[in-house]
This record gives C-alpha cells, structure tokens and sequence, in this order.
DNA sequence: ATATGTTTCGAACGCATGTTAGATTTTAGA
DNA sequence: TCTAAAATCTAACATGCGTTCGAAACATAT
C-alpha cells in the first residue's frame, strides 16, 4: 500500500519539478504538455492521472514556489543568533529569499517570472499566499522602524516594493558564479541602510557638479 | 501620396499599439491576433498587410519600448539645470525611466513585462538596443563615482541590477493616484544615497536587539 | 499464478491559432 | 466620374494544442 501510493508521488513531483522548469523558462501560455509531459518521461494524456488541467498543474506550481521562499524566510527569522540586530534580522530575510530564489529552485523563481501573465482565476485562487508572504515582510519592517533600526520618515510600503523589485528581478540576469549570493545580499543591505553615497562631510565646494 | 502614405501609417501606429496593450497585459504567447485586430478595429487578416508575421510585430514593439525610454533618460541628462550634481542627475535619470515606464507608455511595461518569455530569435535581435540602454546607464553611474559622488567601494554592476530591478519591478505593482511617480523617485534616490537605516550617532545600548 | 487495482500509453477529438490569398471596399488623382 | 492603387475583408487552410478515453502495462496481495 505505501509504494502504490509512493509511486504515484514519485511521478507526481516528477511531473511538477519538469512543469517548473520549463514555465520559468518559457512562461505559461508558451509551454506545451508534451514538453512537460517529455521533462518527466511520459506521455502528454498521461499527465492527467494525476492533474486535472494545465490550469491545475500551474496552480499548484505556484503555490509550491510562494510556500518555499515563505518557509525559507520565516525560518532565517527563526534561526537568528540571540542578541541579533534589526539589520542581521532583515539581511537574513534578503539572503534566505535570494538563496530560495536563485539556488535551484524552479518553483520560486517560476513563480516570480510569470505571476504577471498568468489566467485571472489561477491569479485570483493564488493571490493569498502572496498576501500572506508581503505580510511577512511589512512585520519585519514594521518591527524594525518601531526600535528604530529605521528612518521614522520613509513610507514602508514603498520600499519593502523596492526592495521585492531589486530582490525579484535578480532572477532575470543572476548567473551563479559570477556573484555570490551572499555579496548580494550584503549590497543589497549597504544601499538599504547607509545607501552608495559619499556623506560628503566637507559639502563646500563645487566638486560635484558636472565637469 | 502623402495622405496615401499617412493612412498607412495611421493603421500601423493603431496596431502597434493595441499590440503593446495587449502584450503588455496577457503576455506573448497568450495574445491572439484576432485580440489585436479587434482592438485595432480590424479584421485579423488585415494586419498582414502591415506586418510580416506575429514575431515581426512584437519585434518593433519592443524596440519602440526600449528606444522609448533610452531617449527619456538621455534627454533628462541633456535637459538638467547648470550646476547639476551626480545626485541630481541621477535622480533625473530615475524619474524619467519610471515616468516612462508607467505613464501610459505601453511599449516600455510591455517590453519590461515580457522580454523574459520571448522566441530566442527574437530576442538576438533587439539584445543591442537593451545593452545599449544599459551601456547609458554604466556611463552615468562611472561618471558618479569617478567624481567621488559614489562610494569608491561598490560594484557599480551590481548596483545597477538592483536599481533597474527596483525600477523595473514598479510596473508588477504601481497603480496611478496611490503614489506620485516623484515621489517614487524620492524615496529610491533617497535609499540609494542615503540609505533608510539610522546612523545611531549613540550606538552603545541594546536597543536594537530583539525583544 | 491469478486477480485486482494502479499507472501509463496511444490514438483520437474538437477547437483555436497563425497565416494565406483572392474578392471587396476605400481612397486619391485625372 | 472614372480608374488604378491602396487598404481591408472574408473564408479557408494547416497545424498544434489541451483534453478524453478505452486499451495496455505494471504492480501488489492472495
């Protein structure tokens, strides 16, 4: 009784895994049932044993991705070393949501590529788990600006969308080994908190204007 | 002849931009012609006789979206103020990519929406335009920080990626009348130079440990 | 070894799409 | 008004897609 159900699994995540793939790298609409069905050694009809629909396929697709990055984030939260900072809070939540992003798994980084052209009722059925994971985010901000760890005057949404702007779109020109992830995040946490300007103590003369 | 050609002309800009539209909102592959024409007013057939194929036409939009915005931001580094700082002008830089970006200019959101889930053709045909824009942008940041407006210590690369992923990704979310494009451009050059951390000048209780 | 349930195959269907080409309408000049 | 070119329509085509379903292959327990 356990195999039977394990093999069906085993074909199942098989299935998912190739369905991941290749919509993260085609997009939705562009991806056809026999390239899935050919990623993961069967047929086209028979993926139907164990979806429903492309629709259905997609669907659990994304929720995957959007449950991983959560559970990667909220756990970088938990595993914090005791007497740890807002900003070690916020750069563990930037490395654990880059790390799920760009290391292997196509769930997320599917996700994240083609949410923008994806059927409205998939997108309407989905769009809780992503309300839920920006939730996640605006309570570390919101945790951070109330101890002061932040700027009192800025507008947190804006930025926790920034901040998912430059964290998401690492996932169309990322290529491993060129830069680690780490650096990353550490460039990613230097612009966020003390930015690339030069504080200019000595703002006197005219050494910044255009030559 | 001259009206001849303009009601050509006419009929191709009408295409061209209820093709943007509606590539910019479902997508390539999920756009159908007949979607296009209907928006164009046209029959599907019809617009044959303005272009080559599907592919051709997406291909002249995106370079329409990308020269779009390349002229945008040259144009605010040629229209600034005598006396300019590196601050100053990359802020302009800034407000006039996002106003480009989201201010009815479907050609631009459309090509930033989509380039990632294009036919590969394709896309080796317009790659110039992009690195060429991206080429504008290096300029503007090296000219910066050789004037020691920018830390000496970043790599400009990788700042560059998280500020066009900053930029870019405000098309997935940005809704008109929420929030001014200005102010968008605030707060992103505000982060950028600044950053939004607190310089804790008194950095010596717990403060910002975790309750 | 046989029987039962599980998983996959293979072929077919209906439908929508990109594309084509000849007929038809519209436009502009003589 | 007549005509030739330009622009659009209309209907059809070939193709590829998502999906269905009965048959085949496989696995498991008696």
């Amino acid at each position: 009784m356990t195999t039977e159900q394990s093999k069906s699994e085993i074909s199942r995540a098989r299935i998912l895994d190739a369905a991941a793939k290749t919509f993260r790298q085609k997009g939705y609409a562009a991806t056809t049932l026999i390239e899935i069905a050919r990623a993961a050694d069967m047929q086209a009809g028979s993926l139907y044993y164990h979806f429903g629909s492309k629709d259905e396929l997609l669907e659990e697709v994304l929720d995957i991705g959007m449950r991983r990055v959560h559970e990667a984030v909220e756990e970088s939260q938990e595993h914090l070393p005791p007497g740890s900072s807002h900003r070690d809070r916020i750069r563990a939540a930037v490395e654990a949501h880059l790390t799920t992003l760009l290391k292997l798994d196509d769930y997320t980084s599917a996700n994240i590529r083609i949410f923008g052209q994806i059927p409205e009722d998939v997108r309407r059925r989905h769009i809780r788990l992503r309300d839920a994971y920006a939730e996640l985010w605006r309570r570390i901000l919101v945790k951070a600006q109330k101890s002061r760890a932040l700027r009192s005057d800025i507008d947190l949404g804006l930025v926790r969308m920034l901040l998912m702007g430059a964290l998401n779109w690492s996932v169309e020109w990322y290529q491993p080994g060129r830069t680690s992830i780490q650096t990353m995040a550490d460039h990613m946490c230097l612009m966020l908190f003390s930015g690339i300007g030069i504080d200019e103590p000595a703002r006197s003369s005219e050494d910044e204007t255009v030559a």
